[in-house]
DNA sequence: ATGGTGGTCCAACCA
């Protein structure tokens, strides 16, 4: 089983590349972060050419996540119980046995903001759900953009982001309150060489100097670790035509 | 130190 989760920012601009992807790479499971439209405006016909079928939350403008499959997709959720939100950042779905959870977390812009507030609240919500969704399914996935880069090997500048959104201490905090209910990094399972990242700013020409995080993480319940099999980022959509700023990140199950 | 780019949608917000 093959599970993949890409920011593709804008679904309507990339969607030549998410399918080109697809058709070439075959995973069972894709998780897409900010496709940025409206519920009736998503192709789902476009997938069901290419052999996927697919659930989706949209939203205008902003947010919106979506997951692309072969197989059918079963328990669909799109919100925390309580948590009234009309940002479209959660999806969840139960594939061949497997519960799939898809976060677009907040970006939360800058330490000292609104935003950032909005961020930390929203990852205790995101806790305390996904401790009641393990009762339920032992096998679990939690995967997409984290808007947090875990460690500091996780960034090409760790001294210039010390503290900043992103990789500051409550932030890296909440993620390790949310892997502390029994989940595992799963890149991190694999030997890795330095400087591997899943996002790059489109500014400064930053993909070509690889100053880069890795945001986007695939986070593995205990029931499947023996599983995995491998996990990296394919950074060839990275390098095409009107990119994503993010890459898609893969892991294989046996 | 600033601004550098890109998407949405045309002014301004978000990343």
């Amino acid at each position: 089983m093959k599970i993949a989760t890409w920011n593709v920012n804008s679904l309507r601009v990339r969607l030549p590349h998410v399918l080109e992807w697809l058709q070439a790479q075959q995973p069972d499971v894709l998780a897409l972060q900010e496709i940025k439209m409206t519920d009736d405006q998503f192709p789902v016909e476009q997938f069901n050419e290419c052999g996927y079928q697919a659930v989706w939350s949209g939203q205008k403008t902003y947010n919106g996540v979506a997951i692309v499959s072969k197989h059918p997709t079963q328990d669909v959720v799109t919100d925390f119980p309580g948590w009234q939100d009309d940002q479209r950042r959660i999806l969840a779905a139960t594939i061949d046995g497997v519960r799939i959870v898809n976060f677009y977390v907040p970006n939360g812009e800058s330490v000292a903001s609104d935003k950032y507030q909005y961020k930390l609240a929203w990852l205790k919500a995101a806790k305390h759900w996904l401790a009641a969704e393990f009762k339920q399914h032992d096998k679990m996935i939690v995967l997409g953009d984290f808007n947090i880069a875990p460690e500091d090997r996780d960034v090409h500048d760790p001294a210039a982001w010390q503290g900043q959104v992103l990789c500051s201490d409550a932030e890296r905090a909440a993620l390790t309150e949310i892997m502390a209910l029994g989940f595992v990094d799963s890149l991190r399972l694999f030997e890795q060489e330095a400087g591997v990242f899943s996002w790059w700013d489109y500014r400064a020409a930053a993909f070509r100097r690889n100053m880069g995080m890795r945001i986007d993480l695939l986070l593995v319940s205990a029931a499947l670790q023996a599983r995995c099999c491998a996990s990296y980022v394919d950074k060839q959509p990275r390098k095409l035509e009107r990119p994503s700023d993010h890459a898609p990140v893969i892991l294989e199950l046996t």
